[in-house]
RNA sequence: GUGGCUAUAGUGUAAAGGUUAGCACGACAGACUGUGGCUCUGUCCGCACGGGUUCGAAUCCCGUUAGCCACCCCA
């Protein structure tokens, strides 16, 4: 029998691994200039935190997401995403009273029950951060900066970064009810297409984001008569703007941008990527000045994102391999059982001196290591045969320069440090 | 989850129902037996899985699985 990775998962292999730590290096020391801390969360959690956070109506709780019950008949949750294990980590800890206002990040893996597809897979991975405790536009501006030099940093050019203002909740409801009101007319309604007279009861927000030119038709021919903003949220997302204005972030006002998830308030962002294909959104966040209070916790407003690592590697063009290879700095090349052993405690005394150092465990013929050492990229091989023994020394030889030494044993550690200066 | 396309060594590909499934890269070994990269020689590794049609299937049909594309939705 073999097996198989599962459907939409797969192996990150050697080739290419350099490519997710360069990443994840470059977001932690990127989030350490901004404050940011990073906070690892377990990859399970109950099922009630997603339905109550990410919302009973949405399709990551209501077709997305992998739930089990265990043995000890709990609902449990692979995680869909990241920002409610961190609220729920927040007030679980404390954290409130340690600094009511907190700056955290993750990294790590998501999982959805989708359809596999290049750049959308069941188990994805998210770097992202959330900021709690403060409503002020600042933040918000603040987590766009972090977030559009997350995707500098990773090399991800030509995207689009769209704003939206969605409103506190109240203005949500304003909208929502008011959008069910156009929909429900019979003039406005047979110009949907038939997803959209479904979401027109269920969830009408979603109605302005749909691709379908006709309803992209009746969406901007009616919609602009919705008024459901209230000054302070206008207000908010008017300073938001200017704060950006003052960096000289790039952006688009896109009042069609609605995130599928239930607790954006305000302010929500979308960061999409053409050379994506359908998968175009590479990082996406927002306000939500609900969720913490929604949770048991204090009324206080916090804002994050949440980059695809997978998908960002992809739009940055990244080829596997690339970078990939083991490299080290002396290959061992014992010649005989004898030497085998000598070569043995030299490797010990080598690693042990902090030189990386690698050796065959076929006891194969000279050229062969020769070889072995170059597909290694080893920047010295130590020969070591009977003569050598005799002699006390090894010889070392550069594999760039090919000049050869002989080197006492108890002075190699030494030796070879000082050239690899 | 819906619809469509695809599936041949590790990778990229060829074979349009008919011998031992070909090629390139790769890995391994060797080329006066203690010296790498180039070259040459040899070796290794494959028809996704399961059924069916046929004298005969990599090739045609069905199913399964997986990938890809679009949708749904989303990072």
């Amino acid at each position: 029998m073999k097996y198989k990775t599962i459907r939409g998962t797969r192996d990150i292999l050697p080739a290419e691994i350099s490519q997710w730590q360069d990443a994840e290096n470059a977001a932690r020391e990127l989030f350490k200039r901004y404050g940011y801390s990073e906070i690892r969360t377990p990859v399970m959690e109950e099922t009630g935190l997603f339905i109550k956070s990410v919302g009973e109506d949405t399709d990551i709780v209501k077709k997305e997401m992998f739930s089990f019950r265990d043995r000890g008949e709990r609902d449990i949750s692979l995680r869909p995403e990241g920002t409610a294990p961190i609220v729920r980590a927040y007030l679980e800890n404390n954290l409130v009273n340690l600094n009511p206002f907190q700056k955290l990040y993750y990294i790590g893996p998501m999982f959805r029950a989708e359809r596999p597809q290049a750049g959308r897979l069941r188990q994805f991975h998210q770097v992202g951060i959330e900021a709690i405790g403060s409503n002020s536009p600042a933040l918000d501006a603040e987590v766009i900066i972090v977030m559009a030099g997350l995707l500098d940093s990773f090399g991800v050019k030509n995207y689009t970064m769209k704003l939206n203002n969605l409103g506190c909740a109240d203005d949500k409801k304003k909208l929502s009810k008011s959008l069910k009101e156009l929909f429900s007319k019979k003039e406005v309604a047979s110009l949907l297409c038939d997803d959209c007279k479904r979401r027109a009861a269920t969830n009408p927000l979603r109605v302005l984001d749909c691709k379908i030119e006709s309803c992209k038709v009746v969406v901007r021919k009616y919609f602009k008569e919705v008024e459901f903003l209230c000054a302070d949220c206008k207000k908010h997302f008017d300073d938001v703007l200017k704060f950006l204005d003052l960096v000289k972030i790039k952006y688009a006002v896109d009042p069609y941008i609605v995130r599928g998830l239930d607790y954006y308030t305000r302010t929500v962002f979308e960061a999409s990527c053409g050379s994506l294909g359908a998968q175009n959104a590479v990082g996406a966040g927002g306000r939500y000045d609900n969720l913490i209070s929604d949770m048991g916790g204090p009324v206080t407003g916090a804002c994050g994102f949440a980059v695809g690592i997978d998908r960002a590697l992809i739009a940055a063009g990244k080829v596997p391999g690339e970078t990939g290879g083991a490299k080290v700095d002396v290959f061992v090349a014992p010649l005989g059982e004898e030497a085998y052993k000598k070569a043995f405690l030299v490797l010990a005394d080598l690693r042990a001196s902090g030189i990386s150092c690698d050796i065959d465990y076929e006891s194969r013929s000279l050229k062969s290591q020769m070889r072995s050492a170059d597909k290694l990229k080893a920047r010295f091989v130590l020969i070591i045969g009977d003569d050598e023994i005799k002699k006390g020394e090894a010889a070392l030889r550069n594999m760039q320069t090919k000049e050869q030494v002989c080197v006492s044993f108890d002075k190699l550690a030494a030796a070879i440090n000082g050239k690899i200066e």
